[in-house]
DNA sequence: GGTCGTTAATGAAAGCGTTCACAAGCCCGG
DNA sequence: CCGGGCTTGTGAACGCTTTCATTAACGACC
């Protein structure tokens, strides 16, 4: 990319900020918006807001504020989600199930939301050729031969934690970058593959913290 | 708590440690490591270990380490995990079923785990009476009458994203001081009510951005 | 019992991320 | 065509988080 080193709380935001942008256009269909409200509906302030996308380039007009539907296609570009981004999960358990439902569903109902799970691995022979919305479950040695074949980059890994590592492994060594992981583990990966975590027991965890009495 | 203001930084990376430690007191029956090790396997610099540990007392000894038995009971104790914390889970659909699923399972084989959901809630009657995992689907109006009986302080919010913020409303007056939230959505919440955001979407728009050829 | 290697605790320093504050630029009304 | 009110973009200040470096303590071994 042509930005180098922007931090990790820049880029967790911008997300945020084009979906008030998309709720925006599509629900009130307003043209302009400033740093100000953009920030009070994604949560964080003004300055920061600028500050952020000052490091992408001036889309704003000063007097003004900035141009909804220019803003919102700035960043589906800065985010890569103006292309159609292909997405494979590794093990469907009821939780794997249920994460494809979820995102066909949305791509369903909203023809830009461009992150689509397009095929489902899994170890369980009971399970290969089986059907969840549409996409047949494949056996997990063949996740290098049919994601090259889609051109797929993302996964989502649903395994068990004990398996989870070397789910990865192999989805690396099949030319994965960036995987979002829901086994409770710290994944190992190489330099330039990109983790995110959705550990729920450790958010669960770290919220009953906050429940003292 | 007896803690005033511990950061958020430092409160999410308690759950990790105490991970950490539960692994090596079940597969290698360790006594001691030291903030070297806990760090490595935590991912944290060991400095930053001690600095964590050290808000909340003096848990190891110069020269040795930490025990790790007793270092377990402490965090057990900090994260208010060394009682039961009983969660309830508002919209049972795909998602809600596959997460009532996982915790129960986690709970069934792990008996320290002590985070528990134990109460289903959805606004749809068709589901009225159904039962997940051996825990019964109440109509959400039952929300109040059912979660104070049970003592439930914690909720996990599975609704689609324009009932939300509803929802998290009812929650808070019934006395739920803790959401772990899915819905694609800001909760506005009152002061001492902790919010933490499980969004999907967000996270996979935030790893697009990694995704550049 | 003394020495040496190891490790926790901790104040100081460095590094980051956020907020502040202001100059520059835009629009509208007169 | 000019003035006033907004709003962006941005360097400087601030505050929070992490790392560094030192001190003090423990245990094993001779």
């Amino acid at each position: 990319m042509r930005w180098k080193k922007i931090s990790d709380a820049v880029v967790r935001r911008l997300p945020l900020y084009l979906r008030v942008l998309e709720e925006v256009s599509r629900d009130e269909g307003r043209k302009l918006m400033s740093s100000q409200e953009l920030g009070e509906r994604a949560g964080v302030s003004p300055a920061l807001v600028r500050k952020d996308l000052a490091w992408f380039g001036e889309f704003g007009k000063q007097g003004v504020g900035y141009e909804v539907s220019y803003l919102k296609d700035e960043l589906r570009r800065i985010l890569n989600l103006d292309r159609q981004i292909r997405v494979a999960l590794i093990g469907v358990g009821s939780l794997g199930q249920a994460l494809t439902r979820y995102n066909r569903n949305r791509v369903r109902q909203d023809d830009s939301f461009n992150i689509e799970i397009v095929a489902l691995f899994d170890n369980d022979p009971e399970k290969f050729g089986m059907e969840v919305d549409g996409i047949t479950i494949h056996p997990f040695s063949e996740f290098e031969e049919k994601t090259r074949a889609l051109d797929v980059r993302m996964a989502i890994v649903t395994v068990p934690a004990d398996q989870a590592q070397m789910v990865a492994d192999a989805a690396v060594a099949a030319g994965i970058r960036a995987i979002l992981n829901f086994a409770p583990v710290k994944l190992v990966v190489p330099e330039g593959v990109r983790v995110a975590n959705a550990d729920l027991s450790l958010e669960l965890q770290r919220l009953a913290y906050y429940l003292d009495d």
